[in-house]
DNA sequence: CGTAGTGTTGAATTGAATCAAGTGTCGTGG
DNA sequence: CCACGACACTTGATTCAATTCAACACTACG
């Protein structure tokens, strides 16, 4: 790991770092928007799951890969007209709604293999804004054609009904979350979840950087950012993370669970 | 309106009170078991919508509908294998979590004509236990048969992910009450809440029956039993509704809502 | 009729918000 | 390259909304 991205010394995962120099050796450029499906690095996570050769290049027909967006740049506003879903490819978003009174509140994040904007499926209009935390790249997926397709492939059906429901089952823990967990145990979980979504991605779950601020964090948990800040310090205090601005290294992830498993 | 079920004075529309005597007139029993889906007084809100007659007939086919629940019932618990999603006909239930520490936490209630149990989907296991609040009726639509036949009706297809996508949507919504609602704005949201579901069921908007205990209701708001108790009390006090047990009256919706729009 | 569950109300407590004041970091343009 | 400004973050003191604790009333049901 001579050049590219920077290696968790511990694990020698890569970490979230956009690359600085060019790109690792045998890894593409995930901005590079000519990629296909099956060649993606994150085939095994993203829609092309559970299909065969011929049905992700059927799929990869009706993908279309966007330019790169700007940290700040909205792929989407409330109330836009529903249109696509979109997989993340690479970088990180934030969802989030403008309350009347005019301030935002997030919804959600998504990383590299998550899919975007299902909320707005059922009332033809997207439920929230979406905006690049970072350089990010999204493969763009036209709903009408996602929903022919699957017609055609049942495997494609089964699978996107999978990804539905668990954003159900994902959105009602985090019901639960909100409803019972004190302001500590809903960051420990908040950074566990992280943890585990870089995981997935081949990143390392014990280094990586934030790429929102300490204030979407907040908005996300119900919490103020004093409030986040204090705790984030707190827990450095206890020795199971460390934080340097977005940089976190989880030190102790068993106490860290403990912390909501004491729940 | 003679017989049967109590009428609510000012509009007309019955409320959801369950017959004392026999059924009203002209409708037959929601609990009656031999209704189809093609004479289901909520053909017009539950899977049926946008399916024309031969295709409410094919969906007919793999419906199955079971024996009525007692209240206090379970239809399914956490971690059972999934199988079916389910279509509430009549009545109404709970559905909850338990934390490790063995307290229960609610995570949603579901009134006739809507769906339990995609939460199920992705994992193949039910995320929660379903509890019935009253006696109720469902009709149970096994998975892989639904699977099936939305393969061939794309109308079902189509509707089914908009199904998801409204319980997505309504999640989301959630997620932003819980994170920055007072105790006051999410409990008035939850009576309005309430109120255009009943509507949605040609049932009385300004008053019904808690089919819910004060209990669940705070764990769901993530408030506790007293503070929703007088917030009820507080909201009667201000003249905009009225409490009597169970049985609520809105009395001044406009204010309801101004509540939550000053948020 | 008694009992368990459900609901109400009051007083004391507390976790997180708010208010306030500061430091640190990054990107921009001179 | 440095200076500037905007934003992000931290820390402390104070306040407040909601919880907790406690006692009691009501309802429903065997």
């Amino acid at each position: 790991m001579s050049t590219g991205a920077q290696a968790d010394k511990t694990t020698g995962l890569a970490i979230n770092r956009i690359a600085s120099a060019g790109p690792a050796r045998d890894q593409v450029c995930p901005h590079n928007t000519s990629i296909s499906c099956a060649s993606c690095r994150l085939n095994e996570l993203c829609l092309p799951i559970a299909l065969n050769k011929t049905e992700i290049h059927q799929l990869d027909e009706i993908v279309e890969r966007n330019r790169p967006f700007k940290k700040g740049e909205h792929l989407y506003r409330q109330n836009d007209p529903f249109k696509s879903v979109y997989a993340v490819r690479a970088g990180s978003f934030k969802s989030y709604v403008l309350s009347d009174s005019g301030q935002g509140r997030v919804t959600g994040f998504y990383l590299p293999g998550e899919i975007i904007g299902m909320d707005g499926i059922a009332s033809k209009h997207y439920a929230n804004s979406i905006q690049a935390l970072e350089h990010a790249s999204i493969c763009e997926i036209p709903f009408s054609q996602l929903e022919k397709l699957s017609h055609q492939l049942p495997n494609l059906q089964h699978h996107f009904f999978a990804i539905m429901g668990n954003e159900i089952a994902k959105d009602q823990q985090i019901h639960t979350l909100l409803c019972s967990y004190t302001a500590e145990e809903r960051t420990a979980s908040f950074l566990l979840g992280l943890s585990s979504r870089y995981a997935r991605v081949a990143l390392s779950p014990v280094r990586f950087l934030l790429p929102m601020t300490r204030g979407d964090i907040g908005e996300y948990l119900g919490l103020t950012v004093e409030t986040v800040s204090r705790i984030f310090t707190a827990l450095q205090r206890k020795g199971l993370i460390s934080v340097k601005n977005r940089e976190i290294e989880i030190l102790d992830i068993d106490k860290l669970r403990e912390i909501i498993g004491s729940h």
